[in-house]
RNA sequence: CGCGGGAUAGAGCAGUCUGGUAGCUCGUCGGGCUCAUAACCCGGAGGUCGGGGGUUCAAAUCCCUCUCCCGCCA
């Protein structure tokens, strides 16, 4: 029956501090560890970070330290990574860091491999590239013609560069998309399908020359490994494939199932199986992409300055709160809204009214009627009522419901099932009305030792299922019911009676405190007000270029003058306007701009404006654009800023900025 | 026809794959209880399941169409 359980939390991009959307998958991930465990089989929980990349590069030139100081900082810091693991009860086996030894080391090994089967080639790269994000894209990704990155124009490029062979394993890995279980919830199959697959896989560029911060591919210099190939592998390499750093690769791998956010489910279940089909490597058993946490119905996101810290929720309200509601209150594989009234709410409602109010006032009425331990004889009872039938059915009926959800990940309809045995449970308590017994307890007491025992042993069922969702907070939940060791089992979960009859349970602080949920609410809004403001910087600007660029190069790029004729709002585009132009030629010229969200239409007919002319048409919303309008650009408190230049209506049309 | 997701009681959601009395939490109104964390239990009100059309004995659910919202789309 135990088996081996291997489980991934995706590694996180250590750019910046982790928010409630990393804790919500990591949490999930924590649970289904826990749960397994509690079942049995040996797990392996691996978590970790990406570490690696261009963004990090900047932000740790930003910071003025090296990248790998960066890295070190978030991930080990005061408040980083490891530390909010560590505050939220997270118990993964293993934290792998792409920065780790044996993790490059393995990786050149792969690449290598890969390279040597024929699967990655070098190529002369004839691609589109974005000089801002100093990328390369393929036409394919181009988004309307631009950087689908930053959105900004791209020119025509080469460069050298290694290519993985996806192409050749497009028809395997539909085929493993559409027959088999592989990815779930079954609705990011189409999505997978529809906009990866069918349009035709492209190789993939695996390695850049255009930033240092990555892998060096060893025979190559100049090279490193793109992300990819680097995080992808990170699920082997942690197990110790091609490195002699750990030695599980035969023990768990293949893993059973890949946790991920919905933007990352391509990567896990495209590439990925192609990479280890090219490796010959077994593939994962599933893949499973999450929803996402919203916040008031739209993405979190820095600059909205509504990302929600977990810091905060699990130091106001408790970890094993937070938990719990993350897990209980939103479908996993769908989107939710997350609100600090439906935080509060929840715990309000099922930890501290129906569990903690259940365990508070049943601990107590056996003190009060006891003395604090049940008589001998508790346990059973002649001639059941029907509470006591429904009762004791509900509760040992309910592992196995609880069982069949979470195998299914469905973590919130396993929690709802918990909880309606707590409320049947609440309702049994009026149904036997203790209180009315124990004024007789001559003729009543036997009976109602027999309700507190029943009472006990529902909560004690209850609280070894919810025990990998609030593993602290069931300890104590046990210690008061006075549960030993042998009652917390996953066993003595479908086994009623588990409980000794002469249990001496103990009244202890709440487990789950009210919460006021105006005041909550204020100072929660309050803190992060304060938080949104000290975190915005006053202007940020685009770091200068450290590269220069020849002076051929500049003459090609063609600016002039130009005046607006007419502008108006593209149909269907929030950002975009369209521009007809007066350039001198005595041709209207058309350029789209996507500076709708600074400007009106109309504001701007009549302007002088400069823009570039040989930019290479470019279709966006199915019109041409001929050429890009110059603006000036930063961001203000976070908030992005843009400015066109407009110059001196005396400049006539056409004429040339040099 | 850009791709995808969504629209179900005042709010937030489940149910939709596999048609067959529309359910949960909060709020609200009324009742019960007094063991307990002003908690618990029972009951009521409140929904033409976004609009329209179709299939069917039967549609929230299947098909077509329209509208609006959200994410990605410079």
């Amino acid at each position: 029956m135990n088996g081996r359980f291997y489980i991934t939390t995706p590694i996180y991009y250590p750019s910046d501090k982790l928010h409630i959307g990393h804790t919500y998958c990591t949490v999930a991930t924590d649970a289904m560890a826990r749960y397994k465990r509690l079942k049995g089989d040996e797990v392996m929980f691996l978590t970790g970070t990406d570490e690696h990349g261009q963004k990090i590069e900047d932000k740790a030139r930003e910071a003025g330290v090296t990248p790998k100081q960066f890295v070190d900082n978030i991930v080990e810091g005061p408040r980083g990574v490891k530390d909010l693991w560590k505050l939220m009860d997270i118990s993964y086996d293993r934290f792998i860091r792409t920065t780790d030894d044996y993790h490059v080391t393995a990786i050149q090994r792969i690449f290598k491999k890969m390279h040597d089967n024929g699967d990655i080639y070098k190529g002369t790269y004839k691609g589109k590239y974005c000089k801002p994000c100093e990328s390369f894209w393929t036409e394919s990704q181009l988004v309307d013609g631009k950087c689908p990155d930053c959105g900004r124009e791209v020119t025509d490029a080469e460069e050298e560069a290694y290519f993985f062979r996806l192409s050749k394993y497009a028809d395997k890995v539909q085929d493993l998309l559409e027959n088999t279980d592989f990815l779930e919830p079954r609705s990011r199959v189409n999505e997978m399908v529809n906009n990866f697959i069918k349009p035709g896989l492209e190789d993939l560029c695996v390695s850049r020359t255009s930033f240092t911060w990555g892998i060096p591919v060893d025979f190559d210099p100049g090279h490193v490994v793109y992300v990819w190939v680097d995080a992808l592998s990170n699920y082997i390499t942690a197990l110790g494939y091609m490195n002699d750093a750990h030695d599980d690769y035969e023990k768990f791998w293949p893993a059973d199932v890949h946790f991920v956010g919905k933007e990352i489910v391509r990567f896990h279940s495209i590439i990925w199986p192609a990479m280890l089909m090219s490796l010959g490597e077994p593939l994962p058993k599933k893949v499973y992409g999450h929803g996402w946490l919203l916040l008031d119905g739209g993405k979190m996101s820095k600059s909205k300055g509504n990302v929600v810290d977990p810091y905060i929720l699990a130091e106001k309200f408790g970890v094993d709160a937070l938990r719990f509601f993350l897990l209980r209150t939103f479908p996993f594989g769908s989107d939710g809204n997350f609100s600090n009234e439906a935080l509060i709410q929840t715990i309000n409602v099922d930890l501290a009214n129906d569990l903690g109010n259940l365990v508070s006032r049943t601990t107590a009425m056996v003190g009060k009627y006891f003395g604090g331990a049940l008589p001998a004889g508790s346990g059973t009872w002649d001639a059941p009522t029907e509470p006591d039938k429904e009762l004791i059915a509900m509760a040992g009926g309910l592992r196995d419901k609880y069982e069949a959800e979470m195998e299914a990940f469905q973590f919130q309809n396993a929690l709802e099932e918990v909880f309606k045995v707590i409320q049947r449970a609440n309702k049994y308590i009026d149904e036997n009305a203790p209180w009315a017994l124990a004024k007789d307890m001559d003729a009543n007491g036997a009976r109602l030792a027999h309700v507190m025992y029943n009472l006990l042993e529902a909560t004690r069922i209850c609280g070894v299922l919810l025990t990998p969702f609030m593993p602290g907070s069931m300890a104590k939940l046990f210690d008061q019911i006075g549960a030993p060791e042998a009652a917390r089992t996953w066993d003595s979960a479908a086994k009623w009676g588990a409980l000794p009859e002469t249990v001496k349970p103990q009244k202890g602080e709440n487990l789950f405190p009210r919460i006021d949920l105006d005041a909550a609410v204020k100072e929660l809004e309050a803190a992060a007000e304060e938080a949104r403001k000290a975190a915005l910087p006053p202007i940020e600007l685009e770091p200068q270029s450290p590269d220069y660029v020849d002076f051929d190069t500049f003459c090609k790029s063609d600016f002039r003058a130009v005046k607006v004729k007419a502008c108006e709002h593209v149909k269907k585009s929030e950002k975009l306007l369209r521009f007809t132009l007066d350039d001198g030629t005595g041709t209207d010229r058309q350029i789209l701009s996507g500076i709708a969200k600074w400007y009106e239409p109309e504001a701007l007919v009549g302007k002088t404006l400069v823009a570039i002319v040989n930019l290479p048409p470019r279709k966006m919303m199915g019109l041409d654009s001929n050429g890009m309008l110059i603006s000036a650009v930063h961001k203000e408190k976070g908030e992005e800023k843009l400015n066109l230049l407009i110059v001196s209506d005396e400049i006539p049309a056409g004429a040339k900025m040099c």
